[in-house]
DNA sequence: GTCGTTGTTCAATTTTGTTTGAACTAACCG
DNA sequence: CGGTTAGTTCAAACAAAATTGAACAACGAC
């Protein structure tokens, strides 16, 4: 694609559909719409930066597809705005370091969950005490003790995999 | 629900429903389907191994969702099949230790993906090799090698990971 | 001002994935 | 055998999630 020009479709050429095939496969792993791979991936193979419009005509996906991808792209550190093009419209460029893209995907969809597991099994623990029956107290509260530990060794886990994934 | 005893129906308790609500979350940030985090939930705080049939009862699901669930639980290494009672019915209990899930949520959801990466980068290096323009193949082959480097990552992630989630 | 351009929002629609339930196989028992 | 129970399979029904597109806001240019 590169340089886009106005007209109203613009068909990729079968590398760049492999690439942008590659990635739609790619992130549905992590449980993010194909619309997240198919930006995301024509990005990753164009040498110059692409407005959402670019998007929109090579990808053949709506308006808002592309400005909603686009904004996740960006939460997730995936993306960045171009610098300098004094033009109106926001060219987008993907950010290529794993470190990165693993750093945005652990802080935005990992932690968050994590938190709120551990919020759940502190509210968990609290009931258990509630019940009455001691064997099955004690057993619960083994249980949840289990999951506490779980909890534990992923939030142990995180700082690892990103220092391993930053090279 | 332990004892079981057959009943059309059986309503769980307040805590029993709270822990299958944390699994049901806890198994949709992996990508599986709730009733995958159901049954494990269930089956987690059970003090006794349970049958197909008390799931269905306890849980208000059908016996094909269960059969299913168990299925991939099995393949997960999540559940086992409890030994010893000659019964005719097989009963299942949980594995809790977090080295065997991780172990084989890894095996079966992540490897395999990791491996069918590998095969289209490689691929993908082959169309990029009769790319006609030399700028635009060595661009190219410069981000085919950016997704090779994140392959080899990946790989070398896994085991570590296998490792810190064994204690 | 108002017209064209860029991008966002959100309800309706479409797509995707999960669950159901009826039909089936298998195994045991009398 | 025929009857009962245990479990699987799979097409159809359903639910959840992504995508669309039309309405809208924001910004310049003229």
């Amino acid at each position: 694609m590169d340089d886009l020009l106005a007209g109203d479709q613009y068909e990729l050429d079968p590398l760049e559909r492999q690439v942008v095939a590659f990635f739609v496969d790619g992130v549905r792993v992590l449980g993010l719409p194909r619309s997240i791979g198919e930006i995301y991936g024509l990005l990753f193979i164009s040498q110059t930066p692409l407005s959402l419009d670019d998007l929109v005509r090579c990808l053949h996906i709506s308006k808002g597809s592309a400005s909603q991808g686009l904004r996740m792209l960006k939460s997730l550190g995936a993306v960045r705005e171009a610098e300098g093009g004094a033009e109106r419209r926001t060219y987008y460029q993907p950010a290529i370091e794993l470190k990165r893209l693993a750093g945005g995907f652990i802080r935005e969809q990992i932690r968050p969950h994590l938190e709120s597991g551990k919020t759940k099994i502190t509210r968990l623990a609290e009931t258990t005490r509630g019940i009455d029956d001691p064997a099955r107290r004690k057993f619960l509260s083994e249980r949840v003790e289990r999951l506490e530990t779980w909890m534990r060794s992923g939030g142990r886990v995180l700082p690892v995999l990103q220092k391993l994934l930053g090279q």
